[in-house]
DNA sequence: TATGCAAATGCAAATTATTTGCAAATATTA
DNA sequence: TAATATTTGCAAATAATTTGCATTTGCATA
């Protein structure tokens, strides 16, 4: 059985042919991504805006997916969860992001809980830079 | 010389009222606030919400502020510059924001600008838990 | 101090991202 | 296959931010 057969029989959505989409283009992408972009992937197909963004909030909501905004932008983005934790090194100039694997504050964020009182949930780590080919164009 | 007077003097940009009134604004906030924050504070002096985003956008361009997004929130806010780094505690109930000083990313950074062959230039990170508060009221 | 002008502001309208109401279509279950 | 709750499309609403343009203001200089 895929993948989005288990995940909807596991959250107890329906299997539509829009969420299979939606979860294909999550799926097939190594970054996350906004919804005006899994739209336009999905032009073919001419699946409705809102729809996607209904997908994806449902998706969300049974934590198929996960929500996020990165650095200034005003625009939510969305990846599969793929139970993995990693953090994401984002390019200052063309906008590219790639994601890295390993958490540097494991211990950090247990001491945290311990001086704050918080229960730690989660964390996010961005970190921004300019990327190799973005160096190379500034000549030298 | 206020700070005001001297963030206008070191920018070059000229020194209005409604820039001072932002700028009073963002410094007696102790977390970042966003645009309509600031334009409620400032009812009374009648200053166009449009200007209070005028402002805003001129102040991170002159590295007199910092905007940002947290968590999966869509909305931007900002942060007078105070030089120092620091990262964020949000709680996932309350949506109360706390700072964090100190950072325990230094030597991680420094290793993943060898390793990437990017040029880190900021990061930034965000802890989501539950704050004691909110772990009071759900009794236990 | 008065004048000139670029920069900044107010206001209304435009844009962008996201959400919602409602009628029609569809998936699931019996 | 029928019953029904869920999901979708479409248009309109809302929220956040940006823009055009006429007017005002800060600041440099005469
Ligand atoms: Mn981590
Ligand atoms: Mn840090
Ligand atoms: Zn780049
Ligand atoms: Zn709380």
């Amino acid at each position: 059985m895929g993948s989005f057969q288990q995940a909807m029989q596991r959250s107890g959505l329906k299997r539509t042919k829009q969420r299979e989409c939606v979860y294909n283009v999550l799926e097939k992408a190594d970054v996350p991504i906004n919804a005006e972009q899994i739209y336009k992937e999905l032009l073919s197909e001419s699946i409705n805006l809102s729809t996607v963004y209904r997908i994806l909030e449902s998706f969300v909501e049974k934590d198929i997916a996960i929500k996020a905004t990165l650095g200034q932008s005003v625009t939510a983005i969305y990846e599969l969860n793929r139970q993995e934790h990693k953090h994401h090194l984002i390019c200052a100039e063309c906008h590219s992001i790639v994601a890295i694997s390993g958490c540097p504050l494991e211990q950090y964020v247990e001491d945290l809980s311990k001086t704050t009182h918080y229960q730690i949930l989660e964390h996010k780590l961005e970190i921004t830079g300019i990327c190799p080919r973005c160096q190379a164009k500034h000549g030298k």
